[in-house]
DNA sequence: GAATTGTCGACCAAATCATTCGAAGGCATT
DNA sequence: AATGCCTTCGAATGATTTGGTCGACAATTC
């Protein structure tokens, strides 16, 4: 028993990485297995179902996002203040939304299926809080391939962005809109301010 | 016998937006009918199989991708010119790979398997039209995002960083790098040259 | 009003999928 | 070297999904 905790972090973070892609629905166990050079049976060790590691990424983004946003938002001056408290709140309400999480979850589902559920149960703020975590997941790819330099503006600039989206007029969103969304968030961080 | 012609290209834009996001097999004929709203059994009065019309969308976009570079090209000035008569050589030696396109598909792939099984048979030229092909896909998501003052912004920043890509050292490709490669030729063209 | 063109629901065989299970490798303690 | 525990995994399985077919039936053209 050396380190499995370690190693279910290590699955929560390659199966996350793949969920965000191509959504829960088309993930498959053998992938996750594969990009973990890992037996398929063996992260049944780790988790009990594939639901259960999706739960697991969620709300582990949930966290280090919330971590990001604090110490990133830190670092940004005047003009965001406002947001600031804004996203905040939105954060507490997150830990409201976990607790539901079980009831909501049923099967065919992915990122934004799961959104459009729970839009129906839910008021917009656990929406909102949501739709940062994918977004987030899509960010982090993103900070992945660019360099440090780079990512410190992308970071700052995308903060910028966010309010944005956040305020979003609800768009179509069928799959072919899905990557439009992710960039949109991006495009709007990167290319609007300057 | 009114549109027989457009209604495939509808056909061929609507799934190839869909399988340039996931890939040949996570494609569902099912999935591309429902954005089309259409019947699935429709969709065999088009087309023969899921495959026909694989092929169908890469010969679209390389004609599409080979237009758009020819016109765009022409706005761009000096520096440019060694690359714009690379670009065009690799152009040419699409149509011979189409012809081998039947025989080299097979089960299993999407985008990017595709490219390993060539990158075996087949030598760099090739290889580098395929990539451009599929940057092309991801760069067509991304304009129709943006609007029109943007795209033709995007359009030559991201032209300008096309050499690089081609030139690219191997990468990883594997699942979680995907994204990271569409997204890197964006950031590299966009963020690169301010 | 018949022939042709186009649409679709229902169905199928084959493939894929998540999950299980037992065997066994590794490693510490006795 | 025998015991017991932790960990990995190949193979098997039952359920679901998938690409593709077919016949019925609209709609359009002649």
């Amino acid at each position: 028993m050396i380190n499995k905790e370690e190693i279910r972090k290590k699955i929560i973070v390659s199966a996350g990485q793949i969920f965000s892609h191509y959504g829960f629905k088309k993930t498959t166990m053998d992938e996750i297995a594969k990009a973990l050079k890992m037996g398929k049976s063996s992260i049944y060790y780790y988790f009990e179902s594939k639901e259960d590691i999706f739960e697991a990424v969620v709300l582990y983004e949930a966290n280090v996002l919330r971590n990001e946003l604090t110490t990133a938002i830190k670092a940004v001056e005047s003009p965001i203040e406002k947001m600031r408290s804004y996203v905040f709140v939105r954060m507490k309400s997150f830990e409201k939304l976990s607790n539901y999480y079980n009831a909501i979850f049923d099967k065919n589902l992915d990122h934004f299926d799961f959104i459009e559920t729970i839009r129906e149960k839910y008021d917009r703020e656990e929406l909102a809080i949501l739709r940062l975590i994918i977004y987030h997941g899509a960010r982090k790819k993103v900070f992945n391939v660019v360099n440090s330099e780079y990512t410190a503006m992308a970071v700052q600039t995308t903060l910028k962005g966010l309010e944005v989206p956040l305020f979003w007029k609800k768009k179509e969103m069928n799959i072919e809109n899905r990557l439009n969304a992710i960039l949109d968030v991006l495009f709007y961080g990167i290319v609007k301010n300057k």
